[in-house]
Formats: structure tokens, sequence, C-alpha cells
DNA sequence: CAGTGGTCTAGACCACACT
DNA sequence: GTGTGGTCTAGACCACTGC
């Protein structure tokens, strides 16, 4: 046991609150990881110390240690390695490319299409309207970037999406950096801003493309698309990016597993 | 260590594969408890035996049943209650009614909608297209039972939906039958017909409705809909159903978390 | 080879639910 | 109180990686 960690409600005296407020040692040892990788003390892609280390650091046991990962790899924060280490998780690996992008070619997998290409069609300062605001945790009239851009697989513009990024942590974000990083703008959200996206939520509806829609798709005006509306967020729940794509979906389907 | 349980890969004799097809402990009993669960030892909604005398009976520690039991609940086929026991999930329970159904009502939860009604338009035998065979792994010609209802919410008809079912499994199917069970069809299954089923596949796309299907959902003709195509599915991935759900994502939306 | 994560064990104790 | 799952420990050994 750590003399440095009380286990949150061990003494004589009981707690003041009507909750008993019980948190396991190793949600505790949780934490206290949570906080040094959200403070920087490992990077994205780098390893954290050893099952050991950490455990002597903290005065527990190996055993402890190793819950408190566990859960934090079912999170997808840390990824484990046998052999090598445990290291922190990055959007910035061909495995982890699309993470977030559920959708999916009709005709198998994502290889057997075309290379994939992305236009800027613009990014630019704007301020938040109601809307904008509440899902950022904004108030109305606070500074964001908008990038608005296509997507397209084989040469097919199948996605066309709108991102809107709170301007205090994207400040100088230029299309020229939206273009790099090819696939990856989580990747580049990480390495330039030092923002890591941890999860997302989507709401998912069928809408009809209007007149503009429709043409940046080359579609039909009223062709049917899939409105993939997301807010991801970074540590302590925090949204960090609001994101509204139009997706085809003649050629290709959102893939989505139950369980 | 199990002596009635060697372990895999243990003796002198190297494998004759290439495969090194080291298998853990935990693991093999999690494909024993997974048997008991298929052949109906246990039912769904009662109790296993205590991890202790699990231990016991597959002559192992408490910790490495455990481990097993931990990733049959991660699959959400068992269910943890401390100081209860372990059960058998079962999709007859309030909190797991809606298991699989991701749309919501887009102001707030399920609880502030109207009461939910399901009218069955259709009940009857068919034979299987190549195109309904293939993804329930069956031949063309098969014998199918074909469902089609509607789902309201407060009044509002909002899903339209086809099952198709292999007709061996489900012999005798009928409408009241699916009309009863109120909201919980696959409990239904489970009680008469012995199919327990434990994970899903979705593939999602927009389209616009046909006349009939608008007509069935009171929208007008084209209107566009969320096409959520699902193939649910038994132990050892066997298909047992396939489902065509269309949505009205006016005043719903599908809801999907990633990470 | 040494170092890492992965498995397995045995035992102690805690939190929770029912009786 | 008894029995259940949940936590924590300490130690041994295994499998994988890279030097």
């Amino acid at each position: 046991m750590a003399s440095t960690l009380p286990p949150a409600e061990s003494g004589g005296a009981p707690p003041d609150s009507a909750t008993p407020a019980f948190s396991p040692l190793y949600q505790q040892i949780k934490g206290l990881i949570l906080q040094s990788l959200e403070a920087g003390e490992w990077k994205p892609g780098e390893a954290i110390p050893s099952e050991m280390d950490l455990a002597a650091r903290f005065r527990v046991s190996q055993g402890t240690v190793r819950k408190a990962i566990d859960e934090l790899a079912a999170g997808n924060l840390l990824v484990r390695r046998q052999g090598k280490g445990t290291f922190v998780n990055t959007h910035a690996e061909q495995q982890a490319q699309y993470r977030f992008l559920k959708l999916m070619p009709d005709s198998g997998d994502r290889a057997s299409e075309g290379p994939s290409e992305r236009t800027i069609l613009e990014c630019r300062r704007v301020r938040a309207t109601a809307e904008l605001a509440k899902p950022l945790a904004l108030r109305s009239g606070d500074a964001l970037v908008q990038v608005r851009r296509v997507l397209s697989f084989g040469g097919v513009p199948t996605i066309l999406e709108d991102l809107w990024l709170p301007g205090g942590a994207f400040k100088g974000l230029t299309a020229e950096q939206m273009s790099q990083y090819r696939g990856a703008t989580y990747a580049m959200f990480e390495v330039s801003f030092g923002v890591r996206m941890l999860r997302a939520e989507e709401k998912i509806r069928a809408i009809a493309a209007d007149a503009q829609q429709a043409q940046l798709l080359a579609l039909a005006p009223g062709a049917p698309l899939l409105s993939v509306e997301r807010v991801a967020y970074t540590y302590n729940d925090v949204p960090m990016e609001l994101r509204r794509g139009l997706y085809r979906t003649d050629t290709h389907h959102y893939r989505n597993d139950l369980s």
C-alpha cells in the first residue's frame, strides 16, 4: 500500500458526504498516469515507463499498475506491445490512420480502392454561432477556425466536410497544414497543436443534398447523403472539434459493430 | 495447472505447423465456459457457478477463471453483479432492451418520448434469393421467415423494418409472437427459439424513400431515409438474422460513440 | 543475454447482497 | 453471518523483442 496514497476512505472518520466515494487503488493510479499523460510527461508515440518502474514510483504492486494500464489501453489511450513496452497511442500510425472514419467502400477494404485525395476549399476564422458554440462548450461569438474540404477516393469525391475548431487552441492553422499529413488530420493536430483526440460522438442522419453540396460532390441536387455530425474530445471530456461530414453512400457505407 | 488441460503446446515435440498456436490457459477456460453456455448448461438470465466453483471444476486458480470471465463479460455474454454472482446476459431486461437500437430522439433520451408501438405488416415464409442467402450463409432457395413491421414512437411511425430469419431455427414463428414481448424481439427469440443474438454488424446508407416506403412512414416520396442493414450473429459467428431498417431521421438520429 | 509485457498461482482482505 | 465478486499483494515463470 502506498503511504502517500491513502485509499481515499480509510481512516476512522466516516466521510461527511452521503456518497461512499470508494475508489480502488488502481483507479487512483490510473488517474495519476492520466495526469502525467495530459501534462505531456510522455508524448504520443513514446513509451511510458515499465510496469515495474511505475509500481516503484507509486509504491504499489505491479499487478495494480497493470490493471490501471489495462483500462487505459482498453480506452485506446495507451498501446501495449509485448516485449517492447507500453506506448502513448497516436493517430500518426498506419494502423490508426482512419481510426474514427467508419466509411468503407462497398467492395471490400480500403486498400482495394484508389488513392485518397483531399481538397481544402476553405480555411478561415469565424465567430461561433449559438449552434456551433454549444457542442464545443464555448460562447456565441468566440473565435473559431472553420475548414471545408472534400475527400476523394479513387478520384471520386465522396466526403464533403466542415470542421470547426476552437480559435484559441488552433491559432495559426493554415490550409497548407491541412493539406499535408495525408489522411491523418488528427496526427497533425497532435504534432502542430498538442491536441490529442481521444474519443468522439457521432450523430448520423439522412439528408437531401442542396445545390451547393450536390455540385461539390458531383451529384444531382436532392440526392440522399449521410450527415455525420461529430464532436471529438480530448482529456477530461473537453470538446475540441465539431465536424460535419456529408458522405456519399452509393459506393460506400458507414460500418458499425454492435455487441 | 489442470492435468486434464495440457497447455496446448507443452510437450517436447514442436508443432508440425508453422504457427506457434500458443494459447493461454485462461483462453482455454474461456472456451470451455463458452461451450457450456452454447450447450445451454446455464440459460439466459441465470447465474453461472461462482468463480471458486469453476476454478475447482477446471482445476485452475480463481484468478485464471476470473480473467476468462472478464473477457466474456467484456463481450456482453456474461454480466457480473457484485455480491450476487455472474449471470448469463439476456435481451430480456429493461436495461438491455434496446441494446442494438442506436436510434435516439433528437430531444434527449428515450424515456422522454411517447410510448412505442409496433405494427406487424407481414409475417410469412419465403425462399432465399442469392442476395438474402449470402449474408445468412445459406443457399439460394432455402426457407426463410420474413417479417415486415413498423415501429412508432409517440404515435409517429419512425422505423420500417424487414427481418429475414433462417426457416429451420425459426419454424413456426407467427405474427402474434412478434407482436408480444413489446420492444424486445431478441428476448422472444431467446425464449421461444433458443436463439441468442450476441453481436451484430450494421451497414448504414442514406437512400430516398420509394412510394411504398414513404406511405408506410407517412412521408413524401423521395424523402431521405437512413438504411440500416444488420446481420446478427449467435455463437461461433453463425448469422441468424438479416434485418433492413429504414429510419426517419428528421426527429431522431443514429448515435455512435468512437474511441 | 537482459528487459518488457503476459500468464498463473495462492492467499489475504474489502465491498456488496441476501438471509 | 455467509457467499459473491472486487482488490491487492508477492513471487514465479513464460513469450516476445532487441542487443
